[in-house]
DNA sequence: TGTACATCAGTGAACGCGCGTTCACTGATGTAC
DNA sequence: TGTACATCAGTGAACGCGCGTTCACTGATGTAC
C-alpha cells in the first residue's frame, strides 16, 4: 500500500515533471513567437505586420505560429499587453511617490513611453476603435488601459483627492490619448517638436488639474 | 471689329455657358456618387465600406467613380470634410456667443455629434494615425481638426482668455478626442450611457477650464 | 443637311496583391508490450 | 531489446476572400466641313 503510494507518486511526480517541461517548451517557443512579433512592430506600422513576416522573424513556417495562438488578434493583443507593462510600472513609480509635480509627471512619462513605441499606441486605439470585438479580446486589451487608470486612481488618490477620483483619471486618461492621437503628422514639425508640443499641451491640463485638487 | 468682338463675346459666352452647364452636371455627379459614399458610412464601420458598394447605391459601376474621384482616399476625405460641417457650424454659434456655460457646451456638442455620427470620427482618428500621408490629403482630412480649433479659439478668447489661446485650444480638442476614443466599447454599458458617461468626463475638464480662464 | 471624326461618360470583367488561415503530409520522439 | 503504434511539432503550398484599380470597349453627343 505504501509502496504502491510512493511508486503512484513517484509516477505522478514524473509526469508532473515532463508536462511541466513541455508546457516550458511550449512556453518558450511562444515567447520566441513574441519576440518576434515584437520586432516586427518596432520596425513597421502594425497594420503592415503580417503572419508570414513574424514567422520569418521567428525562423518558423506561418502554419507553426497557429500552434500558439489561436489567431492574429490573440497574437497582437498579447504582444500589446507585453510591450505596455513598463510604462505601468513607471506610471506606478510616480503614483506612489506622489509629490508637486507627480500629475505632470505620470504625463511626461505616458507621453514619452507612447512617443518611443509608437506602434503599440495606435494598437491600444486599433482595438479600442475596433466595433464589436469578443468579450475576451476586448478584456485583453483593454488590459492595459484598466491598469493605467488603476495607477492614475492612486495618483490622485496620494495627491489628495477625495471625490470622483476615477472619473478625473478618465478624464486624464482620455487627454493624454488625445494629444497623443492628435498631434502626430504635425506637417513641418520633427519628432521632437512634437514630443515637445505634446508635452505643453499636456502641461495645461496637468496645472489646471493640480490646482483643482488643491482646491478640492 | 466692334462686330467680331460681340461675336467672340457671344460665342465665348456660350462656351462659356456650355462649359459651366458641364462643370455642373459633373458636379451633380459627384454629389450623388457623395451622398452614396455617405449613406454606406451611415450603414457600416467606414472600414468596411468599399467601393463596389458605393457605387451600388449610387447605380453606377465601380469603375465610374474614378472619372470623378481619383481613388478612394480623396473621396473619403472629402466625405469627412462634408459630413463635420455642421459640427462646426454648431460650434461656431456656441463660440459666438459665449457665455458661462460656454465651454462645456461646446464640449457636449462635440459629444453628441461624433455620438451620433460615429463614422466621421473614427475616419478622421484614422486620418489622424495613417502614417505618412501625402501632404494634399492630410490637409484636407485635417481640416476639421483646425476649423474646430480655430472655433475653440473663438471660444475662449471671447471667455476672456488672453494668453496661450491655441494651446488651451489643442488641449480641450485633445481632451475630447481621447474621451471620443476611450469611452466606446464599455462592456454592459448602453449607448445612451456611454454619451453621459462621456459628458461627465468631458465636464472634468470644463469645468477646470473655466475657473482656470476666470483666474486668468 | 449629311457625313466623318473626336470626345468622353459609362461599363463588366479582369488584374493583382495582400494576407489570414487551413490542408495534407513528414519526421522525430515517446510509449506499450 | 526490438517493434508497432501514437503523438505532435513543424511545414510548403494552396485556399479563399476582399477589394482597389485598370482595361478594353460601347455608345451617345457634339463638332467641323
Amino acid at each position: 500500500m505504501i509502496i504502491s503510494l510512493i511508486i503512484k507518486g513517484t509516477h505522478m511526480t514524473k509526469q508532473g515533471t515532463f508536462s511541466r517541461l513541455k508546457e516550458q517548451e511550449k512556453h518558450l517557443r511562444r515567447e520566441i513567437i513574441m519576440e518576434a512579433a515584437e520586432k516586427q512592430f518596432a520596425e513597421k506600422p502594425f497594420n503592415r505586420v503580417n503572419m508570414r513576416d513574424i514567422a520569418k522573424e521567428a525562423g518558423i513556417s506561418p502554419a507553426s505560429i497557429y500552434r500558439y495562438f489561436p489567431d492574429q488578434q490573440s497574437l497582437f493583443a498579447e504582444a500589446l499587453a507585453r510591450g505596455t507593462k513598463q510604462v505601468i510600472k513607471n506610471v506606478n513609480a510616480i503614483a506612489s511617490s506622489a509629490s508637486a509635480n507627480s500629475i505632470d509627471d505620470a504625463a511626461v512619462e505616458f507621453i514619452d513611453f507612447f512617443t518611443g513605441d509608437d506602434q503599440y499606441f495606435r494598437l491600444m486605439i486599433n482595438f479600442m476603435l475596433e466595433v464589436p470585438v469578443e468579450n475576451e479580446l476586448y478584456e485583453k486589451a483593454n488590459y492595459i488601459a484598466k491598469s493605467l487608470l488603476d495607477e492614475f486612481d492612486l495618483l490622485f488618490t496620494n495627491l489628495g483627492a477625495t471625490q470622483n477620483v476615477r472619473l478625473i483619471s478618465h478624464a486624464f486618461f482620455a487627454t493624454l490619448t488625445g494629444i497623443m492621437t492628435t498631434f502626430r503628422n504635425y506637417p513641418g514639425k520633427s519628432r521632437d517638436e512634437i514630443m515637445v508640443h505634446r508635452k505643453r499641451v499636456a502641461g495645461i491640463i496637468s496645472g489646471l488639474m493640480q490646482t483643482g485638487i488643491r482646491r478640492d
